[in-house]
DNA sequence: TAAATTTAGTGGACTTTGTCCACTAAATTG
DNA sequence: CAATTTAGTGGACAAAGTCCACTAAATTTA
């Protein structure tokens, strides 16, 4: 591969890595941190899961887990409950105010995308979109 | 804008923060973070640079800055002058060690990106190379 | 042109985020 | 059933980042 080719790549990665830190700041105004954040986004859209499913869609450190899965259930926004075929795992779930929260959070997000692309027309917008899926379609061997 | 665009986007924040992570963690193996390395690619870049135009650039605490600062040259890697127009200002520079370092971590990233890539045939990766570039003029407007 | 304000950078003190390790207990393997 | 692996917790610490107060130079403004 050519030189060319990674360094336009390099140039994508720094723009993006850029763009997804300005979208990441309204988080800065809540109560949860990105990570915090996505954990509810994994157990939400698992419906429940156990911490080791986290801990590998998130490759993250067992015990920072652990730590969070603690604030976040003193928050009593997840709920635990032993596994019926594992006596050593936990179930997790999102309790109401754990999905109302989310929801909410969600939103915010949404509306940071919408002040993205707002500018937009539809037609640009659906480019846009295609070529995200396009890169995801080529790249995604890689996760 | 649609619900659809707006989750297809989100999606691919969610692929390609995880991607970058994914990129990024060959850093741990080295005496430098992400900002720290990405300071020093701002100077490269520029040649010269004074401590305000990093900030701007990468939007980071001037503290923190600062302290980042007195690191890469307690380590030799920057040189600081003072500026002859604006007696407040220090003009920075990466040193002969800073530049070979520099080198040498790209370097590595490239052969990173490599790793990524490589398994794609010349016509995916000016494909994706071209989607990424797509991107960038789409949403440029936002940083 | 002198006072008021802004800008560049430093450093103290602190919080948040993340890592490493040792540990318990249950499950799995041999 | 002994040895190993896996799930999760918690202590102790390190790294990353923030907030504030400060000095000194530059710029604005009255």
């Amino acid at each position: 591969m050519s030189t060319k080719t990674i360094q336009e790549i390099r140039a994508f990665n720094r723009f993006y890595t850029d763009l997804i830190g300005l979208l990441n700041k309204h988080l800065l105004n809540s109560d949860y941190s990105l990570s915090e954040v996505r954990i509810m986004y994994e157990i939400h859209t698992a419906g429940e899961a156990q911490a080791s499913q986290i801990m590998a869609a998130m490759d993250i450190d067992k015990s920072y887990l652990s730590r969070i899965l603690k604030k976040l259930e003193k928050d009593q926004l997840i709920a635990r409950k032993a596994s019926e075929q594992d006596g050593r795992a936990v179930v997790l779930s999102l309790t109401k105010a754990g999905e109302d929260l989310f929801q909410e959070l969600t939103r915010a997000t949404e509306q940071q995308i919408g002040g993205l692309v707002n500018h937009l027309n539809t037609k640009q917008q659906e480019e846009l979109v295609a070529h995200m899926q396009a890169i995801r379609k080529i790249l995604q061997g890689n996760l």
